[in-house]
DNA sequence: AAAACTAAGGTCAGAAAAGGTCAAATGAGG
DNA sequence: CCTCATTTGACCTTTTCTGACCTTAGTTTT
């Protein structure tokens, strides 16, 4: 506890307190701080992704930036993690079709969204082999049910 | 967000708002914002593309001019058809931003969801080279797309 | 009417200004 | 000691900015 990467965390979770969204020069923080600019990358990639509620966004060249964005899970903090786990690297359209029974069961999407990803999904994979098809089916889960989840 | 080219950029974008088609003289322009004349090309060239829903026409000689004119994207009832045809079987993710913000624009999708959309995009396409990413990286948009869109 | 002049805008290549990546060196805790 | 997290630096890619040179369209002169 009290590295520098403690440190710079500390300042940016500050900074996203009192902002959803911020932007910074990598090189400005970096200074800020007596570091090389990659600290800063090293810092965002161990403590400001997607898993803990936060989307890092950037831009090169001149007047680059460096963007944060809080995210609200609506469902709840750690459901990116949970999706991740329960949906794994592959999944069978079996899996799929018990997994969306129970985001329904919960009230977490309805009936018809369900339906509705199913068919989205089917369409985006159809026609591929089988072994690939479990991969991708995976990640679009994953993409839909994210996706979903911050609406009201 | 501090580039000059930023800065010409929501410049032309309140005319924008203001009016459907705006004409402007690059010489101009360039002397407003300090900068050599062919920056607005390089502006024009990045931001306000037809991908972008600009088109840009223009007129050089005595008198010359370049004209903007705005082409919205009317939200029709053929929604899906529409976006899979943007996205085609392949997009990039500078590609991918533009539509996000073109939905943005038309109401369509919020802020926010724009954004979420990119992060989980980025997230799972995470580590991938940038080949496969791109085809990928349609799927998954469709995916998004067609989950949010179609839901009411 | 043709030639010369002037007033736009267009192109392109290179310099400058960011941020990204990756692996080696270092350090802290078990 | 070993392992994992942190720190650093060399090298890469993307985006912006600038300036020299080119093309086009009116205007004026001959």
């Amino acid at each position: 506890m009290g590295s520098l990467s403690d440190l710079i965390e500390r300042y940016l979770r500050e900074q996203l307190a009192k902002a959803e969204t911020i932007e910074i020069q990598r090189r400005e923080l970096a200074r800020m701080f007596r570091c090389v600019p990659s600290q800063i990358n090293y810092v965002l990639e161990t403590r400001f992704t997607m898993q803990h509620g936060y989307l890092v966004h950037s831009r090169r060249g001149g007047g680059g930036f460096i963007r944060i964005t809080k995210v609200d899970w609506k469902p709840s903090r750690d459901f990116p993690r949970v999706l991740k786990e329960k949906i794994g690297s592959r999944i069978s359209s079996g899996e799929m079709e018990i997994i969306l029974y129970r985001l329904v069961q919960a009230e977490l999407i309805d009936q018809k969204t369900a339906v509705l990803i199913q068919g989205v999904i089917q369409e985006e994979l159809a026609g591929l082999p089988e072994e690939e098809a479990d991969f991708l089916r995976a990640s679009f889960l994953r993409v839909a049910l994210l996706t979903l989840c911050q609406q009201e």
